[in-house]
DNA sequence: TTCATTTTGGACAAAATATGTCCAAACTTA
DNA sequence: TAAGTTTGGACATATTTTGTCCAAAATGAA
């Protein structure tokens, strides 16, 4: 998996990969033609569990294909933002500071 | 500024050193005191506009206290996911895509 | 070119989330 | 105790997101 691509052009490619229809993969996701294309398109946000179904319709690791989700909703967040680069390194050290927070508040 | 704390941490030390009450500052800054407090307590988000304010009240950096809040928002957006950190890596690879990208487009 | 299929974008109501405001209970502290 | 302060919840309103449908645009096979 490329992670230089966007959530949406790589669920664009495993479709494409497999010659598939948006109508093939929505009706097997369950989901609306429509809304499968804006996802594609990152118009539209997925819901954890349609990624799951999303990778394992595609054969995909979950794990990756949730970072790759995830990563791109911070990447968006922070496009227009000029300290970005910044706001991710700070980020990483609250993300350690609240997750050893909660561990000493479970005991 | 000690970038450990949270945002609302932040502004509540910003507040307790100068030894002014939740109204003091609420009223200097527009806004309720209630909402004053949840911001304090992480309940509640901040705008632009407010975190602009609050920088200017409390003579702080701007910039400093943006990076604070966005990283903050970050953080606790991937509180719960298993795989923060490697999500924070793969979105710093994005975000310099991204801007890549704009520049390109841009000319 | 025509016809069927596929993709795209917009409209819209309903659902979910965020915000501004007020109030009362709980807490501090003089 | 009494005044001032903080906290949490309720609530209406505003904003955003979601699911659904439809029609126009694009694609492409005959």
């Amino acid at each position: 998996m490329n992670n230089k691509k966007t959530f949406g052009e790589t669920v664009k490619s495993l479709r494409e990969v497999r010659r598939l229809t948006l109508k093939d993969v929505s009706s097997k996701l369950d989901i609306d033609i429509s809304t499968l294309g804006k996802i594609e398109k990152n118009q539209r946000s997925a819901s954890k569990e349609l990624i799951a179904k999303i990778s394992q319709f595609f054969n995909v690791d979950e794990k990756q294909l949730h970072i790759d989700f995830l990563s791109d909703k911070v990447a968006y967040q922070l496009e227009d933002e000029r300290y970005a680069t910044e706001v991710l390194r700070v980020a990483e050290a609250k993300v350690k500071y609240l997750k050893q927070k909660d561990s000493n508040e479970a005991h």
